[in-house]
RNA sequence: GGGCGAUUAGCUCAGGUGGUUAGAGCGCAUCCCUGAUAAGGAUGAGGUCCCAGGUUCGAGUCCUGGAUCGCCCA
């Protein structure tokens, strides 16, 4: 984002290229002026924003009539036998809650798939919905007919009040609900956006005898000069004493009103600016078909639905600030001239245009402008919806056109935009609009639509039900790696986020916090005496072990899979990739490795461990960069920056990683397994209560050939893990090893059908250990489903293994983990000395002494202490880094630190010294 | 009233094209580790996958209807 480049719609280059563009739409025809219901207050003149009119919703009493709207002779027949003298009895049931409009109706509307009942009330027939009946004429009404909508429609009816002229019509209008009223609503173009919608679709008129004050003008005398809702009354008398209402009630409703002024609102045909988009209808939707929506259901969705119902955009608005149109209007001949630039201003000014101009109000409005006729032209006194500003955004920025034939090459379409899903009809239509209008294209490629931020309890936050959390109080709690990191990887962006505190904290314990330990981890040991710095020579990769090798395969994995991601506008699952990387790293590669970082006994291997976590934690800080800019630039200053002049000095600057054909997915499937092995082996410890440190004979693995041959390498791992003498596999059907089978449902349920259960069946009584003989070596079986022989090859199959008695089991899926029990006097004496060796660590830090610091130690205790010490001495030596280990009453040194203690309830003195 | 989306463990969320035993983190319980240490880790308990029908040998997944919540619009 370059701020210092920010582009404001209120500047002078901005407003010309949005002159530019509705003059060319103008010119193209597809500007024309119309009337437009609005919320509107006659008290302060002015029409409200439909966030204004939320504001201002009032439950008040109006006075509600149900009036008769008398059908004309022969327009239509709905009474029994063409009764032609009757019909004039019969009359429309219109119900309404603003009396006031009806001197201006001009329609009955009624819906189209409902059937309206003629309903005999004393002398007269009423029409009216069939489902309102009971509600509106109350229980035994007599209903003489039903008809469809159909039958009525075209119908022509007496008006309410005669003076406004009018084509008084029955029209079809799908807004019509039976909710309440009668099922026809009275039509009175100049006050709904329905009604004014429903004039428009069957050409009425839309006459208004209402002034800007809301006052009644000559042309409804029996009011003129009221305000209108107090005009409710004299009107209503009028109507009574025509007998023209059937019935009158009061209706509490919620009814809008200023929010300024408590004004009720009037709904109130304006002039307004319009531009027909309609025109480009299809054209926009076949735009949006090839965007690429995330989520993609927005497309076709949300925005496609609101696409199809695509109405002419109102573009006016009468405020004094915002973009002026630039339309000039001809005090001679009316003609509209359109103004698209502002040489073009000052060529066709009546006088001299300021220099510099400010092209906004007031100046603007000064400036005169000579019609073709001759005569002057003014400027039409409204500015621009300030929607239109924002959609304008890709060409305005720029100055298009005015910057020269190539001011959009590279800039336009955009790659993508990314708005909340409220924008669907705001910002997103906006901008296709205008980029089809203008361009016959869309202005972006790709959208990605970010959803709701919701507080913990799953409320929308906002400022007034004040349940918004501050950004800052994130950012200074958690910092603002830990916060960007959680709004990518929490949840996909479209989705709701229920954000709390302490989620952000968890992000920031759970990933930020272990890729910091493994980075400080590497820095640590690096800096220790002998050490390693990135310049050091490291064994090629073939040479490396295993892990490292594995290690760099999940890196590289990672590096496409994140790539391929963040290419596909998803965030969430590229985090979440990287989340698992640096788990892995860190809970299996970094714990199985550590001692390969400071243990000298092996130089090569040494050096490949920090070559190895080194490169890992160098291309995650560059593939991280994106989601936590600072811990990565942290990273890469220390990893990289500090020790290469010609790196770039941060990893914002430097180049995305690319994979380095590393990856050994038969490796990774194998460590999978070498993981598995080891959290059951771990299970079957815990059941056994048998601690870790109590070294045991032997882990038996039981699991399928093909796996024992992947897992045979990494053998040594899941030893060292499971704190085991040797790992064994056992694969066969032999006395160790109990299987048994399973038909595999993916290969055999397409192949089977309805025969399944029976297959299912057949299966279960084979005999697992002659099966897998018989498999093993190559061969199939063959079983007989419902009469068909089947043939089943070893794919066929599914084998669960698993050890069989004197071990301690876990098994998970087709691995079973067996560990001897047994605890000989040589492992029960190795356990002691692993419990000695801790506790001399524990000294050793009690001391203060530095991880390299050497000792002299002292040690003393019970005969079985005394014991394992004599077992293991040059071990428990090398593992506390002892210069000199003795044992006995009397310590040989001056004792720096003396411990007294306990293992195994056993008595144990420690004492040490530095070296 | 219409359109769109969501509903999976106490909480926050994953679960290509239907297929063996539905997963993770947090929280909880029980532990481990002590040379990543103002750290780290393990194991375990915890599920009518919103409900009801349907399609299918087989549905968290597909279809229909409904409920609840949310957004947009009337």
């Amino acid at each position: 984002m370059d701020t210092s480049e920010a582009y404001r719609t209120m500047d002078t280059d901005y407003v010309e290229s949005v002159w530019w563009s509705l003059a060319t739409l103008h010119d193209k025809g597809l500007v024309y002026e119309s009337d437009k219901v609005v919320p509107y207050c006659p008290r302060c003149g002015t029409a409200l924003s439909s966030h204004e009119v939320a504001q201002g919703y009032k439950d008040v009493v109006d006075p509600s009539i149900y009036v008769k709207f008398p059908l004309r002779a022969g327009s239509v027949t709905v009474t029994d036998g063409a009764d032609e003298a009757s019909a004039g009895d019969t009359s429309l049931l219109v119900w309404t809650t603003t009396p006031w409009t009806l001197p201006a109706n001009q329609a009955a509307a009624i819906n189209p798939d409902t059937d309206y009942a003629v309903v005999v009330d004393g002398a007269e027939r009423l029409v009216m919905a069939e489902a309102l009946v009971g509600a509106v004429m109350g229980e035994g009404a007599v209903v003489e007919r039903v008809v469809p909508a159909s039958d009525l429609a075209g119908a022509e009816y007496e008006p309410p009040f005669d003076m406004i002229p009018g084509r008084h019509v029955v029209v079809m209008s799908d807004f019509v609900t039976t909710d309440d009223g009668t099922g026809i609503v009275h039509i009175a173009p100049a006050f709904g956006e329905d009604d004014m919608r429903a004039a428009r679709e069957h050409g009425l008129d839309a006459p208004n005898p209402v002034d800007r004050q809301g006052l009644f003008t000559a042309k409804v005398p029996q009011a003129e000069g009221q305000f209108v809702k107090d005009a409710d009354r004299a009107l209503i008398a009028d109507l009574e004493g025509r007998h023209r209402v059937h019935r009158e009630k009061a209706y509490e409703h919620s009814y809008p009103h200023c929010w300024r002024c408590s004004t009720p609102l009037l709904y109130y045909a304006k002039p307004s600016w319009y531009i027909r988009t309609t025109d480009v209808r299809d054209r926009m939707l076949e735009l949006n078909a090839s965007v690429g929506w995330h989520p993609d259901h927005v497309r076709d969705g949300r925005f496609g639905r609101w696409l199809e119902g695509n109405v002419d955009w109102a573009i006016s608005r009468e405020r004094y600030w915002g973009t002026p149109l630039p339309f000039w209007r001809c005090d001679d001949c009316s003609e509209v001239t359109a103004i698209g630039s502002f040489a073009d201003l000052r060529e066709r000014a009546t006088s001299d245009v300021p220099d510099p101009l400010d092209p906004h109000r007031p100046y603007v409005d000064d400036i005169d402008v000579r019609c073709h006729c001759g005569g002057v032209a003014h400027r039409v006194p409204e500015v621009a919806d300030v929607w239109f500003d924002s959609g304008a955004m890709p060409f305005a920025q720029h100055h298009h056109p005015f910057e020269g034939p190539d001011d959009l090459a590279g800039r336009f379409p955009a790659d993508f935009v990314c708005e909340a899903l409220d924008q669907t009809r705001g910002w997103f239509y906006s901008l296709l609009a205008e980029g089809t209008l203008l361009f016959d294209e869309s202005p972006y490629r790709n959208v990605v639509c970010l959803g709701l931020i919701l507080d913990g309890e799953g409320q929308k936050m906002s400022k007034s039900k004040g349940n918004v959390v501050e950004p800052w109080t994130v950012i200074d709690h958690a910092g603002a790696d830990a916060f960007r990191w959680y709004l990518f990887t929490a949840q996909s962006p479209w989705e709701s986020f229920r954000f709390s505190l302490d989620v952000v904290d968890e992000t920031r314990r759970r990933f930020l916090f272990t890729l910091w330990n493994t980075y400080a981890f590497l820095v640590t040991y690096a800096a220790l005496p002998d050490g390693w710095s990135p310049g050091d020579p490291a064994p090629p990769l073939a040479e490396r072990s295993e892990m490292d090798r594995w290690a760099l395969s999940r890196l590289d994995g990672t590096i496409e899979q994140v790539t391929a991601r963040l290419a596909d506008y998803d965030p969430t699952s590229a985090g979440r990739a990287l989340e698992d990387l640096v788990d892995d790293l860190s809970n299996w590669y970094v714990r199985t490795s550590r001692r390969r970082f400071w243990r000298g006994d092996d130089a090569a291997d040494t050096a490949a461990a920090f070559a190895t976590l080194h490169e890992c934690l160098t291309t995650i800080s560059l593939l991280v960069a994106p989601f936590c800019p600072f811990v990565a630039d942290e990273m890469w200053g220390n990893l990289v920056a500090a020790h290469d002049d010609a790196a770039p000095p941060s990893v914002h600057l430097a180049d995305w990683p690319a994979p380095g054909g590393r990856r050994d997915e038969q490796l990774e499937q194998a460590m999978a397994a070498a993981m598995e092995a080891t959290t059951l082996g771990r299970s079957a410890r815990k059941e056994a209560k048998l601690k870790v440190r109590q070294p045991l004979a032997e882990a038996v693995i039981a699991c399928p050939p093909s796996t024992a041959r992947e897992l045979e390498a990494l053998s040594g791992i899941v030893a060292e893990e499971l704190n085991v003498r040797e790992v064994r596999f056992v694969t066969d059907a032999g006395g160790l090893v109990q299987v048994s089978l399973k038909p595999n449902y993916r290969t055999l349920g397409p192949r089977m059908g309805p025969n399944m259960p029976a297959m299912a069946e057949a299966v279960a009584a084979l005999d697992p250990t002659a099966t897998v003989g018989v498999l093993d070596a190559g061969g199939t079986v063959t079983v007989t489903v419902n009469g068909n022989d089947e043939v089943l090859g070893d794919d066929d199959l599914l084998r669960e293994v698993r050890p069989s008695e004197g071990y301690a089991v876990a098994e998970g899926g087709a691995l079973a983990v067996g560990l001897a029990t047994e605890i000989t006097p040589e492992l029960e004496m190795e356990g002691l000395a692993r419990d000695l060796v801790r506790a001399i660590q524990n000294a050793r830090r009690d001391a203060d002494l530095k991880v390299e610091d050497r000792i002299l130690l002292h040690l003393d205790g019970s005969a079985r202490i005394r014991e394992a010490i004599d077992a293991h001495r040059a071990w428990i030596a090398g593992e506390v880094l002892a210069t000199e280990l003795t044992v006995g009453h009397g310590v040989p040194f001056t004792p720096l630190h003396r411990e007294d203690g306990e293992i195994d309830a056993e008595p144990v003195a420690i004492s040490l010294s530095r070296a």
